[in-house]
DNA sequence: GAGATAACGTTCCATAAGGAACTAAAAAAA
DNA sequence: TTTTTTTAGTTCCTTATGGAACGTTATCTC
């Protein structure tokens, strides 16, 4: 009884987080409803805060360097870490192998990346990116780490800091392996 | 000088947030390297636990209710708020307006919402969800809350607490009128 | 009040996206 | 070893998606 009631306070106070810094700050009507009466609570954030980053950032990468957001995102994990293989990217990037390995075969055309046969598994290919996937890449961090900043500008140091470790905790909770559980598989 | 060396060392810092957390849980490889050396930690952060939710979900709404993530969406805001916009619906989510105008009428259509025209505004219509609507929106949340709460089981109510207002302002301060700006503008 | 401009939605169209089926190679089971 | 199952990537095909142009009503400017 007294746990139900703990829990119901708490998904309260969950999704009112925050809330109290609204005094001011306009924010849009069904935003704020979004926000603050709203069960679920994380995921509208995420989603939001998502699109606010990609839709601009991948429109400019379209238009900047000819990549489109797949194409884009097999590239940036090529320059964090060369030496790939096209599922590494599908799992960390959660897109379906189909659409990355048409962004791959793009790249390939493109120039921006390579692919040699691994000895080792005569299945897989090992991606690597060239030079002027190198420099695209370079040309693109800058901008995306700004428009990451503006994002957070109104976070403290530490507060920032909260949150990059609060969200690292999440994503390592996650179940990584099998991409998607499907829930509720009780029908049918 | 020092405020070059300390910006670059929050850098780091907010990169690397949570990295002393993952000793012992392993974390896929790339999932690792995009997590802790990661120049856009935020964005990938968000992104991964975005479509973690979303995957999972939509495709759940669709099998169940026969609902597509634009449809539910809009289904969805109407279950927060009824009687709204098309255009509130749009600006909030995200969604440009011909896939929010697509759904509307999909869901016209279903019968599972509703469709009036504003007497004060003739371009634009107010939206009313039927009991059919309310009853897929009563039935979906509570799988939606799960999964919120399974994704979150890793932290602490006080962690919890902490990240839901550190999203919160994060939302709050983005810039919404103009659903996104076009960085980079200084091209062509 | 007339004309220009902006806002609300819809429609058109070309492309993107993803489910499902497929080939080929490796791993596991028999 | 042979057979079965899993894994890596590709291709096919249908549908979804979003940019751009459009019709209509409201608002702003002069």
């Amino acid at each position: 009884m007294t746990v139900q009631l703990e829990q119901a306070s708490l998904e309260t106070l969950l999704r009112q987080g925050g809330k109290t810094l609204s005094t001011g700050e306009p924010v849009d009507a069904l935003v704020g409803v979004k926000l603050w009466e709203n069960p679920c609570w994380l995921s509208f954030r995420i989603n939001f805060l998502a699109l606010q980053f990609n839709v601009p950032i991948y429109r400019w990468t379209e238009k900047e360097f000819g990549l489109p957001r797949p194409e884009f995102v097999v590239l940036y994990s090529l320059g964090l870490a060369d030496g790939l293989t096209a599922s590494a990217i599908c799992v960390s990037s959660g897109f379906p192998k189909n659409t990355i390995s048409r962004a791959i075969q793009k790249l390939i055309d493109k120039g921006i990346i390579r692919r040699e046969v691994d000895p080792a598994d005569l299945r897989s290919f090992v991606l690597y990116i060239t030079e002027e996937g190198r420099r695209i890449v370079d040309a693109a961090i800058q901008p995306m780490v700004e428009r990451e900043r503006a994002m957070v500008s109104a976070l403290t140091p530490a507060e920032m800091l909260m949150l990059s470790e609060l969200l690292a905790k999440v994503v390592v909770n996650s179940p990584v392996s099998p991409p998607m559980i499907n829930i509720e598989e009780n029908e049918e």
